[in-house]
DNA sequence: AGAGAGATGATCT
DNA sequence: GATCATCTCTCTA
């Protein structure tokens, strides 16, 4: 039989038809704040390889946890520039993360994409994650980014241009939003923002009260 | 299931 | 020299 229970209805996308068209550049030109929970649901691809974002969190510049907090540096220098392109930073010296810059020009605001449901190029996943369950191949920012073989390479590169494609979600899911993980500074903000009742979240949402 | 530690390098004090 | 928007392994339960 099939791995775990059954029955909750996933809307898991098996491979195959696209759920929706492309998101153009625009789409992120607005407040960080409407399109991270936006971003749940949506397909994110490079080179055809990848799945369902069902995990972010939302980053500005004022506020002490962003990179963007101290001005523009080298590493941050994109996110102070269009909405629309990606933000690749080494982590820990071992791991790259992605973001998606947001808002006009200086607002130095972007989301963090913390995890996937993978649904596109499964093989090519498990070969670069060193055959890891499927639960464990996009379950974090860092697994994610080496599952679809995102580097600095694609640092400043548009989000709607190769080797990058985000499909719009066609069905607006169910969200939980939570405070950020595996950070120190502003850990009270709200906003991290996951599908609800995904298998593939980083961690878990706390239970929500009634 | 959860805690602790090591890896490893760019960025900052 | 310390701090990280992390991951994986190991140890204890």
């Amino acid at each position: 039989m099939a791995r775990r229970s059954s029955s909750v209805s996933h809307a898991a996308p098996r491979a195959g038809p696209p759920p929706g068209k492309p998101l153009d550049r625009g789409f992120f030109d607005r407040s960080v704040h409407e399109v991270a929970p936006e971003l749940i649901g949506a397909t994110l691809l490079v080179d055809g390889v990848g799945g369902l974002i069902v995990e972010v969190e939302a980053y500005h510049q004022t506020e002490p946890a962003a990179h963007s907090y101290r001005g523009p540096t080298p590493r941050t220098q994109v996110m102070f520039g269009p909405a629309g392109v990606a933000y690749v930073y080494r982590s820990y010296g071992i791991h790259w993360c992605v973001n998606f810059v947001c808002e006009p020009p200086g607002a130095a605001a972007a989301v963090l994409i913390r995890a996937l449901h993978p649904t596109h190029g499964l093989a090519a996943m498990r070969r670069r994650r060193a055959l890891r369950d499927e639960r464990m191949l996009c379950s974090g920012p860092g697994k994610l980014t080496e599952a679809l073989a995102i580097t600095s390479r694609l640092n400043g590169l548009w989000l709607d241009e190769a080797p990058i494609t985000i499909l719009a979600r066609d069905t607006a899911p169910e969200i939980v939003a939570g405070v950020r993980i595996g950070i120190t500074k502003a850990v009270e903000l709200p906003w991290r923002y996951g599908l609800k009742g995904s298998r593939f979240l980083s961690k878990a949402f706390p239970a929500q009260p009634l």
